[in-house]
Order: structure tokens, then C-alpha cells, then sequence
DNA sequence: CCAGACGTTGTT
DNA sequence: GTCTGG
DNA sequence: CCAGACGTTGTT
DNA sequence: GTCTGG
């Protein structure tokens, strides 16, 4: 079967953070929020996108894991430890997708339908550099695409709900099974994607702009709705 | 044992 | 740090 | 993820 | 084509 021109999965995305100027175009390597369960309640702070695992020589390691595979999370090297003791969340308004179409890649942003903002499952680490230095790194838990996510991509950042927050961020939780239920697609329907412009392209452009309908570009129609179904993901 | 990798996405 | 390949 | 560089010698 | 910087 032919796909429709491929995308990405990034997750540039639009960060609202407190007593800090907001952010639409937050590339990897560079300061994201992220929340996690202190021993004194939850906090928040802002980490470098790109998780660099504590072994790593170089911090350069940390530009290629913007994002974790939730389905080999637990056996891989770079996330292993994370994913048992170090979990977060990551607050954003919404995210970017591309699809390329002849020579272009057009951007998608994607938000709640509810207006609410997202909470991006992730994992954080510490690492110290060669002067000592501490640095404080994150990425993002990927899963497989939700109905209103195949038409741009395959792949999708694990959202999760309120909810489901205390279970995610427990540090004393270090049984990685019992996490396997939150990793899962969003549950349909409750995400809109919207075509902007190609602005948000360039890492270095910022604001409102990023987010700015497109005018050429329609939203990409999503597949009809299926089926009464089972319920697969026990929620 | 030592040396070298340790990742995701999308592309063909 | 830990695993894999040689 | 996207955009942009992709190099050496010698100069300040 | 592949790597680096953002």
C-alpha cells in the first residue's frame, strides 16, 4: 500500500511556562519544562530536550534521544535506568508534525480538542560533565499513532491524563510492568490537528506566528470512524 | 579478555 | 554503567 | 524534528 | 549523503 508523504515525529512543540516568556518552537537540545516527584511534592524545571544517559562521554549523545520508543524502553542502555526511577512529565500546549509533499514539508500543529494542555510521558536524567558540571536532560516516550494521528504520522507522543500522573511520576514505582497500561495511544477523538505555516521550519523563528493557520494547506481528513470495538487498552 | 556501542525517525 | 561482538 | 553545512591555512 | 546546531 502507498502512504500518504511522510512525517516526522519531533514533537517541536509550544511550552506556556510560568513567569517565562512562551515558547512555540522548542527544538531538541534546548530547555524544555519538565515535572517530576521530588521527595518535597512535585516540581518543575526546565531540562535540555535530548536525554543524555549518565555513562555519556559526550553530551552530543543527547541530540539523537529527543524521544524513547515505549515498547523497548526497558531493555535499552540509554533509558533503562530512567524508565525505573526517573519519570516526568512534560507540559505543553500542543506539538508539530511534517508531512513532506513534493520538495515541501508542511507542518501540522496538533492540540487537545478540549483546550486543555498536554502532559507528554518522559524520562529524565542527570549527567556530569568532564568540569563537574551537572546537567539535567529529558526525552519524550513515544507509542504507535491514534486515529486522528495516522494521516500525518505512525508515531505519537504518550500523552497522559491527570488521572494517570501520580502512577507515572511514583519514584518508588520501579517495576516497569506495571507502567505498560499508560504507554498507549491517546484515546481517539480527543485531538485536532491544524495545518500551519511552514514558519515553525526554522528552529530559530518564534511566537504566535508558528501557529498560524495555513492558508493552502487543508487539515488531513482522518480515516472513518471504526467499528463499536473491544476494549483493547483497558482504561 | 578488550573495544565499541549505547537511539529514533523515516527513507529505500 | 552494561551489553555485544570479536 | 528541520535547516544548513560539508575545509584548510594563516591572520588578528 | 551525512553530520551538526538549534
Amino acid at each position: 500500500m502507498y502512504l500518504p508523504a511522510q512525517t516526522i515525529a519531533s514533537f517541536f512543540l509550544i511550552l506556556n511556562e510560568p513567569d517565562h516568556p512562551p515558547r512555540y518552537n522548542i527544538a531538541p537540545t534546548q530547555p524544555v519544562l519538565a515535572v517530576f516527584q521530588s521527595p518535597a511534592g512535585r516540581r518543575g524545571v526546565p531540562m535540555r530536550w535530548g536525554l543524555i544517559p549518565h555513562w555519556a562521554r559526550d553530551i552530543k549523545i543527547g541530540a539523537k534521544l529527543a524521544n524513547a520508543r515505549s515498547e523497548t524502553l526497558h531493555e535499552k542502555p540509554s533509558f533503562r535506568t530512567a524508565f525505573n526511577r526517573r519519570r516526568c512529565l512534560i507540559p505543553a500546549d500542543g506539538f508539530y508534525e511534517w508531512v513532506a509533499v513534493k520538495g515541501r514539508k508542511q507542518p501540522y500543529f496538533i492540540r487537545r480538542r478540549d483546550g486543555n494542555p498536554l502532559a507528554f510521558a518522559g524520562l529524565w536524567e542527570v549527567w556530569v560533565a568532564a568540569d563537574q558540571s551537572e546537567l539535567v536532560s529529558c526525552t519524550i516516550v513515544t507509542t504507535a499513532a491514534n486515529r486522528e494521528m495516522t494521516p500525518v504520522h505512525h508515531r505519537m507522543p504518550v500523552i497522559l491524563e491527570p488521572g494517570q500522573f501520580d502512577r507515572w511520576l511514583d519514584p518508588d514505582n520501579q517495576n516497569p510492568r506495571s507502567l505498560c497500561d499508560l504507554m498507549r495511544p491517546m484515546r481517539d477523538g480527543g485531538l485536532v490537528l491544524q495545518a500551519v505555516d511552514d514558519y515553525v521550519n526554522r528552529t530559530g523563528n518564534e511566537g504566535p506566528r508558528c501557529i498560524e493557520p495555513a492558508a493552502t494547506f487543508p487539515t488531513p481528513s482522518s480515516p472513518p470512524e471504526p467499528p463499536a470495538q473491544m476494549n483493547l487498552f483497558e482504561d
